[in-house]
Parts: C-alpha cells; structure tokens; sequence
RNA sequence: GGGCUCGUGGUCUAGCUGGUCAUGACGCGGCCUUUACAAGGCCGAGGUCGGUGGUUCGAACCCGCCCGAGCCCA
C-alpha cells in the first residue's frame, strides 16, 4: 500500500509525496513517513512552546504537572501509556481552552540512578571518589536522556521541549536546598538519631519503597531464657526466633498483655543465654501470641517491631552488627563473624549449653532490598525528617480539595495518610544527590544552614556563612555528607515548572510563572499516589499554603495479554520500540485511549488494528469528501433536510466529546467519535452524498462536518489529522505555529435544528432496504422499483430513493392493509412495580397464560383483577400483511416492497 | 494479615443512583465490487453478567460470604 521508502527522512528520496515532505492526499496513508516528519516539524517549529505571562488570568492557562520519569533504564509502556494520556488532555485543552503547559524533566538524582551507572559501568560507588562518581553518574545519565527524550518525541506527545529540567541541574538543586532551608526556618523539620533501613552490602541507608519482601528458606530456633529475678514460680522461659546471632543485641524480652500463661513473667529480668546480660520482661500488645511460645525477645534491630518497641518503651541500643552485617565487640568471641557464620556459631554454642530446646526449617518473606537482594537491617543513625505527623489532617483536607479522576483514588491517598506513623525521613548516605545546605559546629553540633543567596551549596566543597558557632563560638565545622532522598526534590515538581525562587531583596519567595500555580492536573500511575504525589502535596502546601492541584489523574497499569503484570523475570514485557516499529503511533495511541482512566488493561496486538482501520478509513474518507465538494464552498440560504440532519447531529456529537474530554474520559469520548465517525458519516450520510454532490447544501455540509472530524480526532490522532489537515485545508504549511490544526479552537455546536426523529426514521429504512437486498443476495445498488414507505420521512425521501436506487418511493398517509394479532404486552415495571408491589407477579402470570382483557376504548388493560392505564403498558401486534410484495417493519416506519 | 480496586459472549469492553430484547469492537460463519476504503459493506451465530446466599414484585447493578487477579501497606 505505502510507498516504498523504509527510511523515510523527508530528505526527498523522490519516492512519494509523504517521503519528500508534501502534505498530500495522494495515495494511501503512509504513516511511517508521515507520523516522523510532523513530530520533527512540532518541536523544530515550537508548535507547543508555552509563552509565559505572569499578567495572564490563570485560568485561561492549563498547566499540567507531570511527574518526570526516574532514569533508570528505558522507556516502557507505563510511559507510553502515561504521557499519552496526559497529551489526550493537553491537546484537548490547548484547542479548547488556549494556552497549555505540558513540561518534562528527569528525576536523575539519587539512587535509582547511581545504581543504573553501577550496573552499566559494572562498577561500585565505594570504589570512587565522590565527585568522580557523581561525574560519571552524570555521564550514563545524559545518555539515557538523550536515548528517552528521542523516544518521548517519536510518540508525539505535544509536551513543550523548551520547558524541560533535571532534578540534578543547579537549578533545581537551589530550589530543593531552598525548599530544606524554608521547611528548617519553619520548625517543619529535625535532626534526630533514629533507626534506619539499611542494606549491609551497599552501605548505605534505603527508603521502605526500594525493600521488597522475598520467600527465603530459615529456621526457627527455641531458646531457653533464664529468670533472672529471685522468688519467681519459674527458673526459665523459652522464645523462638529466626535470627539468634541478635541475641547479644538483645534489650528487653515481651509478653502479650493477655497472655494469661506468661504473665507471670512481667516485671521480671531474663538472663540472656551466652552473654549473660539481663533485660527487662515489659508487657506490649504488639506482641504476636499465636507465633512460637507467644514470648518474644526485642533486640537491635531485628525488625520493624523491635524499632517500635524501641521507641515506644525507650529502650537502649545494642549495637550487634556494624554496616557491612559483622558482629561488632558487643558479640564478644562472636566479633568479627558475618551475621550467617555467628548465626551458625551461637547455635552451636547455645546447643552445647543446653539452651537450644528445638530448630526446625521453616520458609518466610524476608525483606530484601531490591537491588542486590540483601536481607536488609536496621541501624541507629542520624538523620533528618520533615514533620508530617502533626499535619495529616491538613492533608487530607488538601486531597478532598482536589478533583480526583477517578473519583475512587481518593480512597488510596486518605488510608495512606491515616495510615502514617512515621515523618519523612529525607538523608540519605549516598553520593550522587543534592546536598543538605548544613554544617555543623565540631564541638556542639549546632545545624548551621546556608544563606538563600548562596544557594546551591556543597558544605563538601562551600565554607559556612558563618565564622564562628552562633551557639558557642567554637570556629571549626563538620560539612553534612548526606543528601536529600529523591522524593525531596521530585515533590518540588510544580514549584520547579513555576520557577519558585528567594527574593534576596523583597526577603520574600516569588514565582517566575506565578499565573501557572496551582496547576490543573497531576497526572500520575495508582502505584505512586501514597508517595510521590502525597509528598508533593505535603512539600508544595507547606511551602505556599496552597493545595498545588486543582486535579489529579490517575492512570493503570499496562497488563500484559493475559492481564498479568509485566515483568522482567516473567519475560512477558512488551517493549514500546516493538510496538511502534510495526503500528502507526495514532494506532497505538487510540489503544491506549480504550481503557477507562484508572483502570488496568491489558496489552493485546489485535487491538491495534482496530486503530490502524480507522486511520485508513479516515484518511479514504477524507479522498472521497475532496472528490465530492469544493474544498470552499459557500454557505447555502437554506440547507436542506438531510444535510441540516447531519450537522445538528454532529453538533450533539461536539456537545458530549466536549463534556467527556472535560472530564478525562477519553474512552467513552473515542467510543463515541468513532461511531459516529465511521457508521453515520461514512456508512449513512457519504453513501447519500455521493449522489448529491452538486447540491450546494451537502457540499457545505460535507466539508463543515469534515473539518470538524478531523479537529474532534486531532487530540486522538495527532498525526494523521495534521497530514489531512494541512493537504487540504492549510494555505501556507510554512508557518505551522499558526495554521497546524493542534492550535485550532476545539469545535463548538453550531446550533443546526433538525427533524431528528425524521433523520432516525430514513435511516431505519434505508438500514432495512440494506437487509432486503443483502438477504436476497442482490448487490447494494440494485435497483428497486417500488418502495412504500409508512413513517415520518419528511424531507428525506429523495435520500432514500438515491441511496437505494429505488424507481419509485411512495409515502404511505395510512398504514398499509395488515391483520393484526397481539404478539406481547411490553409492562412499564419501573412505574408498574412501585404501584403494584408483590401483585406485579400475578399481572405477569395473567398476561403469560391469556387471561387479560384490552379495552381499547377505555385505553386500559384489566389483568389479574387490576386496570392498568394506558401509560403502564405497550401492546405489541404481530402483522400479517396481506397485499401485494413484501413487508418491513422497522422500531419507528413500516416498508413495503413491491 | 489489612486497605482499595477489578472479574460481563472465544478475547477486550459499555452498562453498575435496581425496571422493557445487556453495548460496542476484535475474532468466527454467510452474502455483496454502492463514486473512498474487500484491511470495505450488509447480515448472522455466540452470554446461567466469577461462585454462592440474601434484600426486593423484580438484581449484571444493593448487602454477606467464597474464589480468582492487581495495586498499596504490614
């Protein structure tokens, strides 16, 4: 079909016209050529860069907040899917409403990818030098951005590529060291030792987000505790556990407080076998009673529990194990041995010494960290957390502010803040981040910040602001090494795309964009709601006082075929470069269009076809209407019946697309168009068209409705709409900022008042003159030559008999010769039931066997001793015609063949 | 283990503030070259609406339980 030309540069092979750069009609759709050269020409020609006015009312501007894809590998269909969505929106908008900004930006600080250069590099950050392995981290990065942003660009999306950030530019980092530094001045944040989550093979604190649970084989071990304590009923208690290596790290042993059986162990000390240091008996509700004895010994740190207790019971530290997972002092003969060898080893001894009472195998989810599958552990450190706790009320009432599409994501977002017990812990020990803007007094530990002006710091590299310690004069100081964890920059997004900055002069926070604050939508996958759009809520509020979404979206997941996720280990990924290099990306993009905003849907190749067809069909289409009618025609006094139909139908069509694209729902908004599209324009109005090509009235009608259709397709099918649109309808493809139909006003109904019923009616015939002849096997434009018609055709009756080929129509003023008998009496329950309650079954029961009475003169039915008005029922007759040729009835005319 | 969501012809889906024949697409079967499109047009077959119990005159829709899938959190 398509022109050979497989390298389609627009370098003018001479091929065809899609190759050498010509809008054209000519030929087939050849979507390869035509989809390259328009996403180059959008971004060569700014065609969606945004022009800021800070005088501009904000509300003639859409601004979309769209969360910046972490760099950590390549784009994947959560992408394609995710931005195309997002572009359904912009595009819809820009048309609609003016001016639309669509950014983009990589989150590229942080741990995600320091460990995508480690894996491409095979290298590790601890055999580096800081700045060296930041440097590098820069460099696998940008190659990554440079490979994604191609990618971006050939799906088309209309984002504004003059608009885009990284989270790791200078800009950015001053704007998230701004952001620490306002929170820090509003008591929002604190420096405290607290455990961590920590992975002993990388060194470093992780985030709960970058654990993962995996089934690992292990052991439960029984171990007899002595009481310590005098006078007491019992000499030893016995606890199980998975990790007895910790139990020199042991503080405090638990009891459920309605264990009746242990109780009397609370208040107690137990002597810890081995090491012989004694611990407190302490009652906690937390304590899980079904699990081993039901008595539980708490050490540092073996899990989450222990950090609890820790907290809640104010217990001390024994620090066991050091950060790379070896025993420390503390283990005495033990130090020295990894976690596994002194696991075996105290075993052993405790078996020696009578305190092992059973071990049997047992099969548990332990927590790993993704990245190396390292069971993780939990260590005691210093680190800095924002507030959140004090404030989960404030959020939940900013969540409820915003409109939330769909609406039952707002569930996910409330349970997770309600959910919270833990601030935001917001250090990180790692190298390639944005540094904390802090130093520290050497002899106190006073938190000295930087100034705004200086903004951004490396305190690594940056002196102090200040020459001695406010708090005790003492003049030297400890540079913070940590950096912000990722999530503390990339919530700063809408601050980022507004340009928030410190007014060293005004000593106030300003905004470079301020008309585009708060934004409009934040468009985001459900698995991200709890952290990345909560944390930017949490950050944006608590900076400006103001909720930074008017709206946000929340998009599924792309499933595989058989609606599984996709994975890797599964081997069932699809990849977006396979997709694309066999399907139109308008095809691809009206696949992702199918599902509901929310909802997961699976991936399946055939569906895609469904995309390519109705390319190819509008593109056919569009050659027919440019064969049929001048591409100017002028605008007739009257329009006639059929014509007038069209229109006020098509104006019915813009009304609802135009509330359902409002309201993100871009599946029934495309189910709608194509429907209308393809069965009523093509299959109904162009048959009847073509034999009224010089009527003046469907020449007019024609291209009004033509236009329209590829406007109301554009947001869909960005390409092929601009490829048609500049064929034909653009004077001057030069200046594409000002004539590609991606910045035409979204249509609006023109008012057209039609018979509506009369159109609905001549198309029912038509639909059932169809049926006659493809039942007797005639060709569609066989002639017929008698057709009466009975039924309210006004005006379309020259339609009928054209499209039909019918030699003579005849309209009926009465209905034809038939005998009737009553077929079935169609009930109207949803009046009937309420009225009738319990005796709607003895009516049913009454017209099933026959016994009723219709008393047309009364126009009321009498069934099961009741009398129905003629309101509650429908009687439906069977008719037998009796003349001459053959009958046809449809919901609203009745047809006679002859 | 907890929360949220989903489960409709072979496949994907609409409908889900309860009320006449459950929507459309893909696939399947048959027929047909209407002034573009046969990758088109027309027609047809195909569903105990995950299972089960309940509320109701009436349930795909409301409620309980169960099964399966997904996400988030323990």
């Amino acid at each position: 079909m398509s022109a050979d030309s497989p390298e389609a540069t627009g370098e003018g092979d001479g091929e065809s016209d899609a190759a050498t750069g010509e809008p054209s009609l000519e030929g087939g759709y050849d979507p390869e050529a035509v989809e390259n050269r328009w996403q180059d020409r959008w971004v060569d020609e700014d065609v969606y860069a945004y022009e800021s006015d800070p005088e501009r009312d904000p509300n003639t501007v859409y601004a979309i907040d769209t969360p910046p894809p972490t760099v950590s590998g390549s784009l994947h269909m959560g992408h394609l899917y995710g931005s195309t969505l997002q572009d359904f929106a912009a595009r819809f908008q820009r048309m609609a409403d003016g001016e639309v900004l669509f950014p983009f930006g990589y989150d590229d600080n942080g741990i995600a990818s320091e460990r995508l250069t480690e894996d491409e590099l095979d290298i590790r950050h601890q055999e580096y030098e800081r700045r060296e392995f930041q440097e590098l981290c820069r460099e696998v990065c940008a190659e990554y951005e440079a490979e994604f942003t191609d990618k971006m660009q050939n799906l088309g999306t209309s984002i504004d590529w003059n608009e885009t950030y990284k989270t790791i530019e200078p800009r950015v980092q001053r704007i998230s060291q701004l952001s620490f530094l306002d929170l820090y001045e509003k008591g929002r944040e604190y420096r405290k030792k607290a455990p961590a989550i920590w992975c002993p093979d990388c060194e470093t604190a992780i985030s709960q987000v970058e654990m993962e649970d995996d089934e690992r084989g292990s052991h439960f071990n029984d171990i007899a505790f002595e009481v310590a304590t005098d006078g007491t009923d019992r000499d030893e208690f016995v606890i199980s556990t998975t990790r007895p290596e910790l139990i020199p790290a042991c503080v405090s042993v638990f009891v459920h407080p309605d264990d009746e059986e242990n109780q009397d162990l609370v208040g107690e000390e137990a002597r810890i076998p081995i090491f012989g240091h004694e611990v407190p008996i302490i009652a906690d509700e937390r304590v899980d009673m079904e699990k081993g004895t039901g008595v539980v010994m708490c050490c540092t740190f073996g899990d989450q529990k222990d950090i609890e207790w820790y907290q809640a019971h104010d217990l001390p530290l024994r620090v066991a194990i050091d950060e790379s997972a070896t025993m420390t002092d503390l283990a005495g003969d033990y130090e020295g041995l990894s976690t596994e060898e002194a696991r075996e080893a105290i075993v052993e001894d405790l078996d020696d010494e009578g305190s092992l009472r059973d071990r049997w195998e047992i099969s548990h989810a332990v927590q790993v960290h993704e990245r190396c599958e390292t069971p993780v552990e939990f260590r005691v450190s210093k680190q800095w957390y924002v507030e959140i706790l004090d404030h989960k009320e404030e959020y939940l009432e900013a969540g409820r502010e915003m409109d939330w599409y769909p609406e039952k994501m707002y569930t996910r977002y409330q349970h997770w803040i309600e959910g919270l017990e833990w601030d935001w812990l917001i250090s990180r020990q790692r190298d390639s981040g944005i540094p904390f803007p802090v130093w520290y007094c050497a002899d106190c530990d006073e938190a000295i910040t930087a100034e705004k002006a200086d903004l951004p710091v490396d305190p690594l590299s940056d002196e102090p602001p200040v020459d001695a310690c406010p708090e005790c004069g003492a003049d030297d100081f400890v540079a913070e090494e940590d950096v912000f964890d990722t999530w503390a920059t990339s919530s700063l997004t809408p601050l980022i795309n507004a340009g928030w900055d410190w007014d060293e002069d005004g000593e106030e926070f300003t905004m470079e964009k301020p008309e585009l604050y708060p934004f409009d939508l934040r468009p985001q996958g459900h698995d991200i709601i709890s952290f990345w759009l909560f944390h930017t809520v949490v950050k944006c509020y608590e900076h400006t006082g103001e909720v930074p979404f008017d709206a946000t979206m929340i998009n599924g997941h792309v499933l595989d075929e058989n609606r599984e996720k996709m994975s890797k280990s599964k081997g069932n990924v699809v990849e977006p470069d396979e997709v694309l290099s066999e399907y139109p990306v308008d095809a691809v993009r009206f696949w992702a269009a199918s599902a509901a905003v929310g909802d997961d849907f699976p991936y399946q190749e055939k569906d895609l076809t469904a995309g390519e067809k109705l390319l190819r069909k509008l593109w056919n289409a569009s050659k027919l209407v440019d064969t049929l009618a001048p591409r100017e025609p002028d605008e007739p006094e009257e329009l006639e019946a059929i014509d007038r139909w069209l229109l006020a139908e098509l104006d019915d069509a813009v009304a609802e697309l135009t509330d359902m694209l409002e309201e993100y729902e871009f599946a029934k908004a495309r189910d709608r168009l194509r429907t209308f599209f393809w069965n009523t324009f093509c299959d109904d109005y162009l048959e009847i068209a073509k034999t009224r090509e010089d009527e003046p009235s469907t020449q007019y009608a024609l291209r009004t409705a033509h236009r329209t259709f590829l406007e109301l397709w554009a947001p869909f099918l960005p390409h092929v709409t601009e490829e048609i649109w500049q064929a034909v309808y653009s004077d001057d493809s030069e200046d594409l900022e000002a004539t590609s139909i991606h910045v035409r006003d979204w249509p609006s109904p023109q008012g057209y008042d039609a018979d509506l019923e009369a159109g609905e009616t001549a198309m029912e015939v038509i639909s059932a003159l169809r049926r006659y002849k493809s039942e007797n096997q005639l060709p569609l434009n066989a002639d017929l030559e008698s057709v009466s018609v009975y039924g309210p055709i006004e005006g379309f009756e020259d339609a009928i008999r054209n499209v039909m080929h019918v030699q003579e129509l005849t309209v009926l003023e009465d209905e034809p010769e038939v005998t009737t008998e009553v077929a079935n009496i169609d009930l109207d329950y949803s009046t009937l039931g309420p009225k009738f309650g319990s005796k709607v079954g003895e009516i049913d029961s009454g017209i099933e066997s026959g016994e009723y009475e219709i008393d047309d003169d009364a126009g009321v039915l009498r069934v099961a001793g009741e009398e129905l008005e003629g309101d509650l029922f429908d009687v439906e007759l069977e008719r037998t015609y009796s003349g001459a040729g053959e009958m046809i009835e449809t919901e609203s005319a009745v047809v006679v063949l002859e």
